[in-house]
DNA sequence: GCCGTTTTCGGCCCGACTGTTTTCAGTCG
């Protein structure tokens, strides 16, 4: 997808106009619009001039720029900025702690125009003296670039939220702490964090704050104040911990809940309808008065919205949809009817059929499909035809054990490299549901990679493709495949795609699953459980649904057993 | 460069912390 080589480029520009000391409005014009070609659910290259004008912060002239990228590979005013600044400054930028002025001041006194140079030169105590940078500055640049060798890359949600549920809960046992609560992408629940905001009130902030410095984990302290402090972990992540007044508590959340720009959303709006509003509240232009603050629904009630659910708060349209009153009712966890992605002993999990099933309904499902591997999938141990019919026998006798409950008899089948299905259709025309997905021949073309999945969407047999784009967040990227033609053909054949709820994967992403829902075409969310604690995973999956506007209607699993067993035996119109 | 309940020009979100400064600039989120 183009986009993402777009929005990189336009955050270059931006970078090279900041160095130029350009018109400030101008640099944030170029990295809105980057955001959000960054956040949309179909490639840009296909849209007309008209359609990119349409998406907030493109106008005519940067429709023409990405027209430029997208015909010719290249941005005309992006090469001549490349002439005009040392290309050395964007990568000094890229230190924590170094701006554009900073940067500027030590390309243009001392010649330096990389990271290795500047860790030299500010070792042997080069910096000092140049202008606005004493002993203090050039430590901090030191510790800048510590941070960058160690690697401040986003990192998967699924290994931040536990580690930051686990600092809150401890804050949460400092007498004074009255509230505290996750702010940031963490609330959000973005599929990769780069850094854990918390925000708290207290009777007695300063102990809050000596509590957080001095948690075992930290490593080292960024800076510490009175309603501000930050530390960096042994695993290098930062944590962000802002103590507020209880009054404040509604303004403060919402404030560094984000996204940024949210944020600048409805400030713009508020200051249009005479207000400001900060983390300590709104206030009337006028008189200065607080008008609100204490809750974020309070805030968002000040400016004549209703509350936006934080997963939507990334500038896609939510702000428009509240002022219209069309907000989504978004799916929750307590929608979910059962999970239609799990695995036993057969193949590659850890229990047996019926333990899992026991242990499904003890959550307060209604059913769960058993989906194991098929055999192509020789290191998970997957099913020959015959073991599948073995199985099929064997939960019929166990669906007739367990009352109110239902297991559907399914398989996950391995989509082979030319495409075709790892069983063949006498077996799967005999189960209720199968999932079909790919397992190898990742590096394939585009063109093979998506060909295989189209036809696996195409089989009358199979219902759901599981994690369609295959990733695994931090580790491999996405196939890379054509969505447009995945999602078209998805949708011809009713075929449904799966949110694997898996925290490595979310697959679809919130993007793509946005885009599904406004197809039409069928989701559901599968926790591709191999162990009974992966059941409790079903939190991710469900808050990227939220993340892409779903509401309950839009999911399978949240349908009762007869409405579910109405959409496997629906029969595809080929 | 975008955008319109101060509409086609002149605005554009807001504050904390740090360091180098005697009142503020730079950076970050």
């Amino acid at each position: 997808m183009l986009n993402q080589d777009i929005a990189k480029a336009f955050n270059e520009i931006a970078d090279l106009l900041e160095i130029k000391g350009e018109n400030p409005f101008r640099i944030r014009a170029y990295r809105r619009a980057a955001q959000n070609i960054e956040s949309l659910g179909r490639d840009i290259a296909d849209m007309s001039e008209d359609e990119m004008i349409r998406i907030p912060g493109i106008g005519k002239d940067l429709a023409g720029k990405i027209r430029e990228f997208v015909e010719k590979g290249r941005i005309e005013r992006l090469e001549e900025l490349r002439k005009e600044v040392s290309p050395g400054l964007t990568e000094i930028m890229t230190v924590p702690g170094v701006g554009p002025k900073t940067a500027k001041v030590i390309f243009e006194e001392l010649g330096i125009s990389n990271i290795e140079e500047l860790e030299v030169a500010a070792r042997q105590g080069r910096l000092q003296g140049l202008p606005g940078i004493k002993r203090k500055t050039e430590e901090n640049i030191l510790r800048g670039i510590e941070m960058l060798k160690r690697g401040r890359e986003r990192q998967p949600l699924g290994k931040v939220l536990p580690l930051a549920e686990e600092i809150v809960a401890r804050l949460k046992r400092v007498r004074s702490v009255r509230k505290i609560s996750l702010a940031g992408s963490l609330r959000r629940w973005k599929d990769t964090i780069k850094d854990i905001d918390i925000l708290a009130t207290s009777t007695n902030p300063t102990e809050v704050m000596n509590a957080f410095v001095n948690m075992p984990e930290v490593e080292e302290v960024l800076l510490k104040g009175p309603t501000k402090s930050s530390v960096v972990l042994g695993e290098g992540l930062q944590v962000d911990l802002r103590v507020v007044e209880e009054d404040s508590f509604g303004a403060a959340l919402q404030y560094f809940t984000g996204s940024k720009a949210h944020n600048i959303k409805i400030r713009e709006r508020a200051v249009k309808m005479g207000l400001k509003i900060n983390e300590y509240g709104v206030f009337r232009e006028s008189d200065g008065k607080k008008i609100a603050g204490r809750t974020e629904e309070e805030v968002y009630q000040a400016i004549g919205l209703p509350y936006i659910p934080p997963e939507l708060r990334e500038d896609r349209g939510e702000v428009e949809a509240a002022e219209k009153g069309v907000l989504p009712e978004l799916v929750e966890i307590g929608d979910i009817k059962g999970d239609l992605h799990v695995h036993t002993r057969y193949s590659d999990g850890s229990h047996g059929i019926e333990e899992i099933a026991l242990f499904a309904k003890s959550l307060g499902y209604r059913y769960i499909a058993i989906t194991d591997h098929s055999k192509g999938l020789g290191v998970a141990g997957g099913l020959t035809a015959e073991q599948v019919m073995e199985q099929v026998k064997e939960i019929q006798a166990i669906n007739r054990k367990i009352k109110n409950f239902r297991i559907f008899m399914g398989v996950e089948v391995d989509i082979r490299s030319d495409g075709s299905l790892d069983l063949p259709d006498e077996v799967l025309s005999k189960l209720d549901i199968v999932i079909a997905s790919i397992h190898s021949g990742f590096r394939q073309s585009v063109g093979q990679l998506t060909m295989r999945l189209l036809s696996a969407i195409k089989s009358p047999y199979v219902k759901i493709i599981a994690h369609p784009t295959g990733r695994l967040i931090g580790e491999r990227d996405p196939y890379e495949v054509d969505m447009v033609q995945i999602l078209q053909m998805a949708k011809e054949n009713s075929t449904a795609l799966e949110i694997n709820a898996y925290p490595l994967r979310l697959d679809l992403n919130d993007r793509y699953a946005r885009e599904a829902k406004e197809m039409g075409i069928p989701l559901v969310i599968s926790t591709d459980t191999h162990i009974t604690e992966q059941f409790r995973f079903m939190r991710y999956g469900v808050h990227v649904a939220r993340r892409a506007w779903l509401e309950s209607k839009d999911i399978l699993n949240t349908k009762d057993i007869k409405e579910l067993e109405r959409f496997l035996k629906s029969r595809k119109k080929t």
